[in-house]
DNA sequence: CTAACGTACAACCAAATGGTTGTAGATGGG
DNA sequence: CCCATCTACAACCATTTGGTTGTACGTTAG
């Protein structure tokens, strides 16, 4: 069924991890505010540049960000298509979420019998 | 503001964090077609059954599952709000995108915690 | 050319993650 | 009551993560 929607779990597995970090959000809200190189990125957290560095190559693996040189810079920009993917994943959750626990209530709302709350042994044991 | 609910990053941490695993991912969806119980979900998994009851507690603590007693077992059941903060969190990173600014200047005043980073702002240097 | 800047990357370290096994406490069935 | 089941939790281990410093390299300014 979600033959492409998960895609690789991977690259959601990268896309989360990326956003699971209140620093890496913070410097993908300030990339989209207009591109930054690296050092002007780096000078606005009390940490290393090198640190920086890291936190923008995750964003990058997770295809958030992408990179383009100029000069002696690097300039840092959010990927637009990224937060889409990110709500597809969301999706995927979201619509199977809602789906089952709306045949749920209907179940819940028409059924009268208490022994039949228990879905746990549907299949295979 | 009523939009405080994304006040705490931590909360977004540890969202994100929960999503960014596929075997939590999968033990949501499973959870989605119906309470199991945490020796059931673990059958389900090539890990032992204390690394899945891991796995389930760190669902948990991001608020995706609640816990619920029953005789000696306890069932697993996907809280549907959660999905909602999450797409929540993401909203406010893709209003971003589109140019928002000055609604993301509110949402960045609220996010900025005393301990997470300061970021000093870096356009007043 | 030389010096300063911006970047990349390696080596290292502490702490967190994801897994294991083992032990102990509740609960329900026979 | 006794035993099997389900859960909780601690201790431990390997790997990853998030940070550091140091070094090397390309580019621009003077």
């Amino acid at each position: 069924m979600v033959v492409d929607g998960v895609a690789a779990d991977d690259s959601v597995d990268r896309l989360f991890h990326a956003l699971a970090d209140a620093t890496r959000r913070d410097i993908l809200r300030r990339c989209v505010r207009g591109e930054l190189s690296v050092s002007r990125l780096a000078e606005a957290y009390p940490m290393s540049f090198a640190a920086v560095q890291k936190h923008v190559a995750v964003l990058e693996r997770a295809g958030l960000v992408v990179k383009e040189r100029r000069g002696r810079e690097q300039l840092v920009r959010t990927d637009p298509g990224a937060v889409d993917r990110a709500r597809q994943a969301l999706d995927e959750l979201g619509t199977a979420w809602r789906g089952r626990v709306e045949r749920m209530s209907r179940l819940l709302a028409q059924e009268a019998d208490p022994d039949v709350n228990h879905p746990t042994e549907g299949q295979d044991r």
